[in-house]
RNA sequence: GGGCGUUUAGCUCAGCUGGUUCAGAGCAUCUGCCUUACAAGCAGAGGGUCGGCGGUUCGAAUCCGUCAACGCCCACCA
C-alpha cells in the first residue's frame, strides 16, 4: 500500500465533515439515553472567528463528542446573538459610508437595513466554526432575534412586568454619547487616565473682603450645571462658609452652601461643587437637599441649550476653552496633574456620561437569591472555583439592571402609552389595545392612537434565557425538548462575561424553570500573544484562525490550543505549539503507515517478546483511561490530552510497535496483528474529541466500514483491571533498555553489532526477550562476576554490565564509581540519621519508617556492589 | 481603597489529604544518528536552594505568618 509519508489534513477534513452532515451523526433528539446538552455562547452575529471562539469551541467539542462516545445523547446547539449596539454602530457606519444618517431613516428603514446586513454577514462565524470540526446539530441554529427567541424575550418581559419586577423611571443611567443609548453598569470599563485637577474660586456672595472658596474638580466644564457647592459639616477650614451663597465662577449664578458628611475633609479643598445632573453622587446629593438639576449636554455630548454657554461644543472641546476662559478671569486658582478612572463604554470606547433618563429597570434582588444559592450550595459547580468569589460578591451587592437601549436593532420593549398619558404592557398590540381601552374606560381607541416604546431592550435579555429558549421552554413549558435536555450539562464561557450572561442566565433559570440552567461551568482562558497581550484587532496580534487550520490542519490547531489551556488561565499562545500539533498528526499518521504495511501470516506463530509486549500495552492502555477519566472529571483536558498524547507517541510508537515491529520484509503473525489493530482502535477513539477529522480518516481506513459507520458514533474504551505490578516491571524493563543503549552511544557501538548482556542480582527475566530485541541481544545471562571488559550500570539495586570486548578506560569508569559510591554513602548517611532520630522513629507512621529502612537497605546493598567493582578494577 | 489569584527548569505548567530517590511533564537546548513508519523523526544527555524571610512539625514545594513582584475582579473620593 502507498501513503505519502505526510499526513495532508485539507484533503480529509472537508471530506469528513461532509460525510459527518450527510450521515446526521451531528443531529440529536430526546430517546431514551442519558441527554447530554450543551449550548453555544452565542456569538454576534456579525461577527468573525476570532482565536478566543476557536478555543472556546474547541473545548466545547471535546467535550460534547467525548460524552457522544460514552453513549449519552449528546446534543450542541449552536445559534448567534444579535448584539444590539456592536451590530446597529456597525450598520451605522456602513450608511454613513453611503452617506445616509440613521436620522435620516424612519425606523422600519433601518432595521430593513440591519436585516440586510444580517443576511450577508449574519452566520460567517458559524460556517467558519465547521472547519474547526465543531460537532453542532446545526438544524438547531437559533438567532436571539428569531421568531421564537423574540417571542420569548417579549413573553418574559410581560411577566416580569406583572409580577412587579420591571419598572420604569428617571434615573442616573450610565450615557454613550457615541451609540446614543443608555448602558448597564456592566457595560462601562473603567479605565485610568491621566488628568488634570484644576481648582477653581467660587466668590463669597456679598463678601465685602472679596473672599472666595476654591473647588477642586476634574470636570470643570460642567460648572454650568452647579446648583450647589458642598462642605463637610465637620471641616473647620471650611466653616466659615457655612449658611453662605458662593458664585459659579464664569456662569455667575449664586449657588447655596450646603452641609454633608459625604464630602471627604481631606481631598482637595474639602469644598465640592454639585452638579446633580452629571455625577452620581452629586445626583444623590440633589435628591436629598432638593436642588435643581441642570442638563447641559445634549444626547451627543455637546453643550446644550440650557447650559447658556459654550452651547453646541463638544465636551473636551469646552474643557480645554473654559481653563483658558477661567485663567484669563482670574478664577483659576491652579492646575495639577492627576490620575483618575474614567468610565469608558465597552463597545464604543467613548467616555460615558452620566446621564439623567427616563429608562426600564430589572429589579434583582428576588431573583439573585436562588442563584446565588445554586452556586455556594454546589448544584452549580465553577471551573475553576476562584470564580466563585468573585459570583458571590457580585450577587451579594446586585444593583438593578437597566434593560433599556435607546436603539432600534433589538426587541422593542412591548409597552405602549396611551393618548392621555400612562401605558400598558402587553404581548401583542391586539392585547394591548385590549388592555388601553380597559384601562382609559375608552372604548374608540384604536391601535393607531396607541404609541410603543421606542426603546429596545438590551441583548442580554434575551440571552440570558438562552437554555431556555433554544428548546422554546418560555412559549411552551413542559414541552418534550425541554424536558429533556434542560438543564444543560456544560457551559463553556469567557470569565469577563460572568456577570452579564452567567449569572443572568442562573437567574433565568430559577425563575423560569424553576431549575439550573446548567450542572458545570467551564470558565476558558484569555488569549494572549507570546508577550502576554490580549489578542486584538488594534494590535493585530490576532493570528487569522482559518489561515493556521489552512497551515496546521484543525486537529493541529485544536491540539495547539489545548497543549496550554488548563481551565481559567490565560493561553499563551504560539504558534509552535500547532506546530506540535501538527507533528502529532503525522505521528499518528505514520504509525498508521506502518501498521497497515504488515503481511499478515497466520501460519507463524507469536513471538515471545510480542506475547508479552501485548500483555504489557493492554495494561498502559487500561491505566490511561483511568487517568483521561479521571482528568475529564476534573475538567483538566489539557492534562487528558497530555495523558494520550504520551501514550500514543512514547508508550504505543516508542516501545510497543518497536517490539511488536517484524524485521525488515517479513510478515506479522495474526495475533499480534489483531491485538495491534485493536490498540490502535482504542487509541484512535480517546484521541477523536481532541482531533476529530485525522482520527475519523485513519478509523475508517483500519478496518472495513459500512457506509455511515463512523468513529463519533463509537463507544470509548473502558478500562479493565490495572497490574501495577507488571507495569513496574515494565518500567525496569525501559531502564534497562536505556542503559544499553546509552553504552552503543558511549562507546560508538553500532546497533547491528549484537551485544551479550550480564546481570549480577536480582532479575525478572519474563521480560528478556524485549530486551534482547530492543538492544539486540545475543544473551542475557546471570553471573556471579563481571568480566574485566565490561561496562556496568545500576538498575534499582541491580547491576547490568555489558561487555564490549575492547578494553576499557578503567581510570574513566573508576571516577564514574567513585562518583556514585560518594551519592550512595551521602544518601544512606542522610536516611541512617533519620533513622536514628528517636522523634522520628516514635512519631513517624510504621510505614514511612519501613520505607525508610527499605532505602537503607537497598542503599546498602547498591555501596557494596560498587565497592566490589572498584576492587575489581583496582586488580 | 477592598477582595481574589499567581510565583516550581530557558518557556508553559503538573505536583490532590505534609512522608516512596519528590523535585516532575511537554516544549526548547545540547550530543550522536538520513537505522527500510515517521528528520514534522530516532536514541541519549544536561538543566531548578520550588519568589524572600520567619514559624509549626520527627519531616514542608505542600500548612501558618509576613514581605515582594505580577495578574484579575469589585468600588461614587470630586
Amino acid at each position: 500500500m502507498e501513503i505519502a509519508s505526510k499526513y495532508n489534513p485539507a484533503e480529509v477534513e472537508s471530506k469528513w465533515y461532509q460525510y459527518w452532515l450527510e450521515h446526521g451523526c451531528f443531529k440529536s433528539k430526546p430517546d431514551g439515553r442519558e441527554p447530554y446538552t450543551v449550548v453555544i455562547p452565542p456569538p454576534n452575529v456579525t461577527g468573525v472567528l476570532h482565536m478566543g471562539h476557536m478555543l472556546n469551541n474547541t473545548i466545547q467539542d471535546i467535550l460534547v463528542r467525548r460524552a457522544r462516545m460514552q453513549g449519552k445523547n449528546a446534543c450542541w446547539v449552536p445559534g448567534t446573538d444579535h448584539a444590539s449596539i456592536a451590530t446597529e454602530a456597525k450598520v451605522v457606519n456602513r450608511l454613513a459610508q453611503q452617506g445616509i444618517k440613521k436620522s435620516d431613516l424612519t425606523r422600519e428603514e433601518f432595521l430593513q437595513h440591519a436585516w440586510q446586513w444580517k443576511e450577508e454577514h449574519g452566520g460567517i462565524i458559524l460556517k467558519q466554526l465547521r472547519k474547526l470540526g465543531a460537532s453542532c446539530d446545526w438544524d438547531r441554529t437559533a438567532f436571539t432575534m428569531d421568531e421564537i427567541r423574540s417571542k420569548s424575550v417579549i413573553k418574559v418581559f410581560v411577566d416580569l412586568y406583572k409580577k412587579g419586577l420591571i419598572y420604569r423611571g428617571v434615573r442616573m443611567v450610565n450615557w454613550d454619547p457615541k451609540a446614543l443609548t443608555a448602558l448597564s453598569d456592566e457595560e462601562v470599563i473603567y479605565k485610568e487616565e491621566h488628568s488634570k485637577l484644576y481648582y477653581l474660586r467660587y466668590m463669597v456672595e456679598g463678601d465685602a473682603e472679596g473672599r472666595y472658596a476654591v473647588v477642586a474638580t476634574t470636570r470643570p466644564e460642567t460648572i454650568m450645571g452647579d446648583t450647589a457647592m458642598c462642605i463637610n459639616p465637620n471641616d473647620p477650614k471650611n466653616s466659615w462658609l457655612k449658611g453662605k451663597k458662593v458664585i459659579v465662577p464664569l456662569v455667575n449664578r449664586v449657588i447655596p452652601v450646603i452641609e454633608d458628611d459625604y464630602v471627604d475633609i481631606e481631598f482637595g479643598t474639602g469644598c465640592l461643587k454639585v452638579t446633580p445632573a452629571h455625577d452620581v453622587n452629586d445626583y444623590m446629593l440633589g435628591e436629598k437637599y432638593n436642588l435643581p438639576s441642570i442638563d447641559i449636554f445634549n444626547d451627543n455630548g455637546i453643550i446644550s441649550e440650557a447650559a447658556g454657554m459654550y452651547v453646541g461644543m463638544d465636551r473636551f472641546d469646552v474643557r480645554k476653552q473654559i481653563e483658558e476662559d477661567l485663567k484669563a478671569a482670574g478664577l483659576l486658582e491652579k492646575v495639577e496633574d492627576y490620575t483618575n478612572k474614567v468610565g469608558f463604554s465597552e463597545r464604543t470606547n467613548v467616555a460615558i456620561e452620566p446621564k439623567l433618563s427616563m429608562q426600564w429597570f430589572l429589579k434583582m434582588e428576588k431573583l439573585a437569591k436562588p442563584a446565588l444559592e445554586a452556586v455556594l450550595n454546589g448544584d452549580i459547580e465553577f471551573y475553576p472555583s476562584k470564580y466563585k468569589n468573585t459570583y458571590k460578591y457580585w450577587m451579594e451587592n446586585i444593583k438593578d439592571w437597566c434593560i433599556s437601549r435607546q436603539l432600534w436593532w433589538g426587541h422593542r420593549i412591548p409597552a405602549y402609552f396611551l393618548p392621555e398619558g400612562g401605558f400598558v404592557v402587553a404581548e401583542t398590540p391586539e392585547d394591548a389595545l385590549e388592555q388601553a381601552r380597559a384601562k382609559s374606560g375608552n372604548q374608540a381607541l384604536e391601535l393607531s392612537d396607541l404609541r410603543q416604546d421606542e426603546d429596545v431592550l438590551d441583548t442580554w435579555f434575551s440571552s440570558w434565557l438562552w437554555p431556555i429558549s433554544l428548546f422554546d421552554g418560555i412559549n411552551h413549558p413542559g414541552n418534550e425538548e425541554i424536558n429533556y435536555y434542560y438543564p444543560t450539562s456544560d457551559l463553556v464561557t469567557a470569565p469577563d462575561i460572568i456577570f452579564f450572561w452567567v449569572a443572568r442566565m442562573i437567574m433565568a433559570g430559577y425563575e423560569y424553570e424553576g431549575k439550573m440552567p446548567f450542572k458545570n461551568v467551564y470558565f476558558t482562558g484569555i488569549v494572549r500573544d507570546k508577550l502576554g497581550r490580549k489578542m486584538s484587532k488594534s494590535l493585530g496580534n490576532s493570528p487569522d484562525p482559518l489561515m493556521l487550520i489552512e497551515k496546521y490542519g484543525a486537529d493541529g490547531v485544536r491540539m495547539g490550543l489545548m497543549m496550554a489551556a488548563p481551565a481559567g488561565n490565560d493561553i499563551p499562545f504560539d504558534e509552535a505549539l500547532c506546530e506540535q500539533g501538527r507533528n502529532f498528526n503525522n505521528k499518528i499518521w505514520n504509525a498508521f503507515r506502518l501498521v497497515k504495511g504488515w503481511n499478515v501470516d497466520s501460519s507463524i506463530g507469536q513471538p515471545e517478546a510480542s506475547t508479552v509486549a501485548v500483555e504489557w500495552f493492554k495494561m498502559k492502555l487500561d491505566k490511561t483511561i483511568k487517568e483521561v477519566n479521571d482528568s475529564f472529571s476534573k475538567y483538566r483536558l489539557s492534562e487528558a490530552m497530555m495523558a494520550v498524547y504520551k501514550l500514543f507517541w512514547d508508550e504505543f510508537s516508542s516501545w510497543y510497535l518497536e517490539i511488536v515491529k517484524p524485521g525488515y520484509q517479513q510478515p506479522i503473525d495474526a495475533v499480534t496483528y489483531r491485538a495491534t489493530i485493536g490498540f490502535f482502535d482504542s487509541l484512535l477513539k480517546l484521541l477523536h474529541p481532541f482531533m476529530p477529522f485525522i482520527t475519523e480518516e485513519l478509523w475508517q481506513a483500519l478496518e472495513n466500514r459500512k457506509e455511515g459507520e463512523s468513529l463519533m458514533l463509537a463507544l470509548m474504551p473502558e478500562a479493565g483491571l490495572v497490574d501495577d505490578n507488571l507495569l513496574d516491571q515494565f518500567e525496569i524493563v525501559k531502564e534497562v533498555v536505556g542503559g544499553v543503549r546509552t553504552i552503543r552511544l558511549q562507546k560508538n557501538i553500532p546497533n547491528k553489532e549484537s551485544l551479550e548482556l550480564h546481570v549480577l542480582g536480582e532479575h525478572c527475566s519474563d521480560f528478556n526477550p524485549v530486551i534482547c530485541k530492543m538492544c539486540n541481544l545475543s544473551a542475557i545471562r546471570c553471573v556471579e562476576e563481571k568480566t574485566l571488559e565490561a561496562i556496568s550500570f545500576l538498575v534499582r539495586t541491580t547491576e547490568y554490565a555489558v561487555p564490549v570486548g575492547t578494553v576499557i578506560n578503567v581510570e574513566e569508569e573508576l571516577a564514574k564509581l567513585e562518583e556514585e559510591l560518594k551519592y550512595q554513602q551521602g544518601f544512606l548517611a542522610s536516611v541512617l540519621k533519620k533513622l536514628s532520630n528517636e522523634n522520628f522513629v516514635n512519631k513517624a507512621p510504621a510505614k514511612v519508617i519501613e520505607m525508610e529502612r527499605k532505602k537503607q537497605a537497598d542503599a546498602e546493598s547498591k555501596i557494596k556492589s560498587i565497592e566490589e567493582n572498584i576492587r575489581a578494577l583496582k586488580r
